[in-house]
DNA sequence: CAAATGCATGTTATCGATACCACATCAATA
DNA sequence: TATTGATGTGGTATCGATAACATGCATTTG
């Protein structure tokens, strides 16, 4: 009645890490070692075992290794949305960082929402990542507690949050769009319009917003028209309603700043759609330099951000500090560049 | 010199189920099924276990959980690019559709490559993934013996593959593009281009291009003027080339279809950069019904592909045969609609 | 030549949760 | 009253790997 021995061959089960040490007539331990880099197993061995591996076809599970050893090989991050290709990149930066070292990406997407970034944040920390990156500055309050309490490196990116709560790789939107209202100034243009919601829930979107006002009262310009459509992202048409609201309320705008180049490009089709020139009739400007703003035509004016080198740089940090004898240096701002493109839409 | 008492609530290590237990005054296994979705423990036993998580800050660790329970609620899913909005669609599509089921999506991407996309099954194996999301159905061989040797749901998306691993949920996009043809060609169009590769990287790329030229055949019209660029995905800019490419060496031609809305929107915007008019002087039309396809001036004509149903109906199918009793009907092929939109530029 | 060193490998005890079975209650039924 | 069944809870073994320590053998060194 006893249980069959389980080294019959053929048994169903997955081979285990037992079954290879058979066939190769060793250890368990000697196995593990073998399919691990930089352990030292004599060559014959590391060949016996890799044959033996093969034969059974046999793959490491790591959620039992996980376990055992007390690190998991996951790192978390978490962006607004995948459909956006600046976050897209991001993530591009992330997992082409990790590729090298093994580390496993947990990518989730939280669609704007602090809530659902929350419990994003809950679920993987049951998978106990060894770092985690995010998208801005803004969350939940329990989300802040879990993010404190969990003992493993934070990057938080795309920003520059108020309150950090551990490290940050991203840049203050709020100069950056500022920048490019300074631009514009430079060239004449004095009435602006401005297309982008005020959500908390975009709080890059708001920075921008804010830099925009600022801007607009630093350089002593008539107060900008400000247009908010829907909640974030915003489309590209929206964009075309914006800037169609913006044109029947103040007809004598002269430039319109979008919260991104989606809109932007929503906008300047809606103008050429309607027979208008861009930009002798009204100039339309952009955020994030999407592939789309520097080939349609006319080029779209934006702000250039290097959104695969956040992700880059961020991985490279938590890299870091998991390798890292964890008294890292922490509290670290990486300040990422950005800069105005001009093209013929401005 | 003995370890002292690992209750002590001075500990610095994380929390176990132990630890809950311990302060809940009950046994693990109770602090388990507490825990969990529909297991009986009585309404004050739970509340008082809810509230020793919570004072402790317990967040339930998966790797140990799924080791003892042989599940580890991971779902596996490869595309090619997830700077691909389509390709984006389908991954939200995923997601969404699991979320209610609290399996985790492990996302990985090709570059349109097979090698990679073995290395990331193999990696992702390791992670012992309960079903795995495929798109396209060319894998090197030892990636094909990987996934049959698994044991796992396998759905392969986006085509119809000759010979499918297990599930299928796609269509023809050879047909597609036959469908594209002959609408255009219904319209009076004769003198066809194409823009898209031959390499056997993008196979939905080829297929189209196969559909293109045995429409071209059917339909008795002069033979088609092909024009390849770079390497997939072919991009915005690149578009712009090949239509450049094309008017140079056929300037007759009347009509350019595209691989991609992508490749499309470059090949409209250079024409118009180049004073042409769309549909007039040439028509354009693209693959896959982008969001820029639709708000561009003029709409590029495409075809419309249910990116986003692919990805949901591809986890459904792997759900219901996790969930289900296994010896669920197999080898099923699910067709996901598609359809030609016809906007200004044809 | 004995002692010391280094390398390759084996042994044992976990990691943190859950499956499985056992058992004590208590209410419903014959 | 005895029997049955439903319900809630606990005990123990175990999932598959690895850390830490132990061991045996070969090579070096004074």
């Amino acid at each position: 009645m006893a249980k069959a021995a389980s080294s019959r061959s053929g048994e169903s089960h997955a081979p285990t890490m037992v079954d290879v040490a058979l066939r190769a007539g060793v250890s368990t331990m000697t196995v593990s070692r073998a399919l691990k880099e930089g352990s030292r197993v004599s060559k014959a061995t590391r060949e016996k075992i890799l044959a033996a591996v093969n034969d059974l076809g046999y793959v490491l599970d790591q959620s039992a290794g996980s376990l055992s050893s007390r690190k998991t090989g996951f790192v978390a991050a978490i962006v607004p949305s995948i459909n956006n290709s600046n976050f897209a990149d991001t993530a591009r930066g992330i997992t082409d960082e990790l590729e090298s070292t093994g580390l496993q990406l947990l990518l989730g997407y939280t669609d704007y929402t602090a809530e659902k970034e929350e419990r994003l944040i809950e679920a993987m920390f049951r998978r106990r990542p060894e770092g985690i990156i995010l998208t801005g500055g803004a969350h939940t309050d329990r989300a802040r507690r879990l993010l404190k309490g969990a003992g493993i490196p934070v990057v938080e990116t795309w920003e520059l949050p108020v309150k950090p709560i551990d490290q940050v790789v991203g840049f203050s939107n709020e100069e950056a769009m500022g920048l490019l209202v300074k631009t514009l100034a430079r060239k004449g243009y004095r009435k602006f319009g401005y297309i982008g919601g005020t959500t908390s829930r975009d709080t890059r979107g708001s920075q921008r917003r804010e830099g925009f006002i600022r801007a607009i009262e630093e350089l002593g310009l008539p107060p900008g028209r400000l247009v908010s459509f829907g909640v974030p992202p915003i489309s590209i048409e929206q964009g075309g309603q914006a800037v169609v609201s913006i044109l029947e309320r103040w007809p004598d705008t002269e430039a319109v700043l979008c919260v991104s180049d989606l809109s932007a490009f929503g906008a300047l089709m809606e103008c050429k759609r309607r027979g208008m020139r861009v930009p002798q009739d009204i100039a339309i400007a952009g955020f994030g330099d999407y592939e789309v703003a520097a080939f349609c035509h006319p080029g779209i004016t934006t702000v250039n951000v290097d959104c695969y080198g956040i992700g880059q740089q961020a991985a490279r940090r938590l890299i870091q500090s998991i390798r890292g004898e964890e008294k890292q240096r922490r509290q670290e701002i990486v300040l990422t560049g950005y800069r105005v493109v001009e093209r013929e839409s401005t």
